[in-house]
DNA sequence: AAATTTGGTTTATAAAATAAACTACTTTAT
DNA sequence: ATAAAGTAGTTTATTTTATAAACCAAATTT
């Protein structure tokens, strides 16, 4: 009835992070903070997760003298997203 | 950028209630746990949930010796129900 | 050189989800 | 008549999550 929805992905801001890299191919801790308009400290832990299920790769590298990570979505990250969007469309239509 | 997501809706079981209750205006506790495959402790638990936010009503009654309880959306369950969906269609699109 | 800002991570706390155990009966079998 | 099993749930305990708060190191500003 009811297809089981990825807990990974079904998570506010997890789901938001996936969202903008689906769309970005590459974004940045800071951009990513300021489109989900999180705290640093929640969105460092959700990216962890995302990246230790193997759904975003976390580059981290410096833009000059700066620290500067780089986050990209996998294939199995997209694919993951795909099936989490059609899981849901059994709750709510569509 | 993303839509707040009713952390009362956000939740598998939840949600899965409410969509059934959605198109169905009436569902007794033992419908409930088979369209939702959930364990009779977790729907407990969630209902009771969902009628303290107002969201649903639930009758408990006897038919014939048993007990039995009835569930129904609310106007304001139905209404959120209908903004969760509009918010979610900013994280997934369509 | 002290204070502030940037870009984060780590740790602590609150809230959720879930399972397991329990209650209160009813039905069935002995 | 009574023990065993089933039904319809609730309560309690445990695990997992989400989130915030505190922290750290380096860079920048005053």
């Amino acid at each position: 009835m009811f297809d089981k929805l990825d807990p990974l992905l079904h998570s506010e801001l997890r789901l938001a992070v996936m969202s903008v890299l689906v769309g970005a191919d590459e974004a940045d801790f800071v951009y990513l903070r300021q489109q989900t308009g999180s705290t640093a400290g929640n969105l460092s832990v959700q990216l962890d997760k995302l990246s230790a299920a193997g759904y975003i790769t976390v580059e981290k590298g410096f833009q000059g003298k700066k620290p500067r990570t780089t986050c990209r979505i996998t294939d199995a990250g997209r694919s993951a997203f795909e099936t989490y969007v059609t899981a849901l469309r059994s709750y709510i239509g569509q």
